[in-house]
DNA sequence: TGTTAGCACTCCTAATCAATGAGTGCTAAT
DNA sequence: ATTAGCACTCATTGATTAGGAGTGCTAACA
């Protein structure tokens, strides 16, 4: 289906090479000297007609050379890149050594590629959302407070104030530990259903104030991942390609950014369509968002075992170098993949 | 020494009033019209030649309006703005209503602010460096992992998994526990010293790795308040201000405030002097970072008690509303000195 | 039949220029 | 001390122009 002769395809990746450099339209003229056809430009220009015809490329107006049109970019990513197949290279070590906390890691990790790709990097944390509770304990704090901390099988820490009437002694909180752990230790978010938490407070018996307040901590802790966190790195990249700088366009791409929940529904996509190399590209008006109809979309999930995942993204131009940008992704997310397996040995 | 005859007096107010507004240079002939001075525009031209020399005023350029210096706005601020004495009203109770862990309180406040005034919010989460701490505890969360809690006195929770060759039993925990209770409580990072670590060490006899694992871990926590964690919002307000949003100033000033270290820096000025209300107004060259200098930025700082403090600020074109601006920054203070004394109540 | 040279045409861009108008400074009259 | 009047400055705007890049089409060519 997919079909396109030898020389309209070199043609085609000529021009949206040349494009992809340059960020102007592309001539005839400019192809017929560029390339290695050795054709006459007026050749070209018949060649280009044929592929606008097609739809592969477009003029912005009457008498200027062509740019690429969606299409043409998704021919270019699906067909004609040359994937580049690189050895994962070590920045995991150096970026894990000098942060500690996830968070840490994960903004640093968005710098580094930001920094790489001159783009706008995005990277959710793993969400814990049909993980398993692995532990929970409730200490007195003080008089009126009792913190509950809760974890998960990722690893993943959670902890809660709750304000109390007055201490529990030891031997409540011991007897509230273990029973809070005898009956939610293994089960998932969704497993805690009305029957658990009935069982619970009857057992609990007068202090099922305190069983409830802890499942409320819970509840919280997984509601927060409802709406995961991303972190964003490079946003004024998109600053520096005019194609998307004049102020109108650019201020919508900022907010959007600013907006982490659209950036969260924007990768969520990724989660519903699942691929062999796992990175998905998104081309102008393919993605979801409307203020991306300007911008190209490369997104990758991580994954993490047991269920958990998280999505590394990149925001630029459609004229982004995807060649690179793919490959970042593909190197993070090998490395991300690892990082999150076991936790740092000190 | 800052005196002004009465009359010059009004005219700057009027001029600075008129440009906060349009944004546009204001000319002799406006003041004449709309001010209750009554006074041709010759005559007003004359007060305004002399306004110039003074330094309160400047023209962009020969024979067009004034706009006011950084001189002017300062006189502006501290002798001609009317201040507001508005009563504190409840956002609060909504806000804290939605939102549970403290990131969520900061960057739903700086949304707020952001909301309220049209100019780019930050705010810095309490800082705990003073602080004491009120309970530390370990557990075993599963074969090779332990879980290090810390919380201290403004009820911050840090946490931290520290890995093991095996497990520890009940006994040896409950021991550690007390031990690091009865040695660290009530201290304050700086008191915990080499003597502290050593006694701590020896008393933990065969198992002093994880005692150091701990510590390692509080000094972790603090560490990493060190370099304090800061939310912003509305970083694309910049846009809407003309005189800002040019692309290369915009590009500055929006990297900057990715650049969350340079935002920093910026308000640890602000912790360095003390004034009777709080706030701080820096106008243009006035701050120590040169890209604000077409800004200017008010902070305030607000207080926990205990050492702790934290501080909001907003960054704006140098003709923002100043009154509404420190209004809503006074406000927001004394809502974050309550909002912080005491953990809400479930 | 595919390729190419040539040419008229389109349309964007940058440059130039004049007109406009807001605003000033100064002087002389009140 | 205030103001009316006037000459002058200078940014802004719109119109016009020239230049150039690029196209589509036609006719000639291998």
């Amino acid at each position: 289906m997919e079909e396109l002769e030898e020389r309209k395809r070199k043609i085609l990746n000529a021009i949206i090479r040349n494009y992809l450099d340059t960020g102007e339209p592309v001539g005839s003229r400019t192809i017929s000297k560029y390339s290695d056809l050795n054709l006459s430009s007026a050749t070209i220009r018949n060649e280009m007609s044929d592929l606008e015809e097609m739809g592969y490329i477009l003029q912005p107006h009457t008498s200027s050379g062509r740019i690429p049109s969606d299409r043409g970019y998704r021919f270019y990513v699906d067909n004609l890149m040359k994937q580049k197949e690189q050895e994962v290279t070590e920045m995991k070590d150096f970026v894990i050594e000098h942060t500690q906390r996830m968070e840490q890691v994960l903004q640093q990790m968005a710098k580094m590629l930001a920094i790489n790709t001159n783009y706008t990097a995005m990277i959710t944390a793993p969400s814990y959302h049909h993980n398993k509770v692995k532990f929970i304990q409730i200490s007195q704090v003080d008089k009126e407070q009792i913190l509950a901390v809760i974890v998960t099988e990722g690893n993943i820490v959670k902890n809660k104030m709750i304000s109390t009437k007055e201490a529990l002694d030891n031997e409540t909180l011991l007897k509230l530990n273990i029973l809070l752990n005898t009956n939610l230790n293994g089960l998932s978010a969704e497993q805690i259903n009305l029957g658990t938490i009935a069982r619970l407070k009857e057992q609990a018996g007068i202090h099922s104030d305190i069983v409830s307040d802890v499942l409320d901590a819970l509840a919280d802790a997984i509601q927060e991942d409802e709406d995961l966190e991303i972190y964003t790195s490079g946003t004024t990249n998109i600053l520096k390609y005019p194609e998307l700088s004049d102020s109108k366009k650019a201020s919508e791409l900022l907010t959007t950014f600013e907006e982490k929940q659209q950036l969260i529904s924007l990768v969520n996509e990724t989660l519903a369509s699942e691929e062999e190399t796992g990175i998905q590209v998104y081309i102008g008006a393919e993605s979801s968002n409307q203020n991306m109809k300007d911008c190209s979309v490369v997104t990758a999930t991580y994954q993490l075992g047991e269920g958990m995942q998280g999505t590394i993204g990149i925001i630029g131009p459609k004229r982004m170098d995807y060649e690179n940008v793919m490959d970042n992704l593909k190197t993070l997310k090998v490395q991300l993949d690892a990082v999150f397996k076991k936790p740092k040995e000190n």
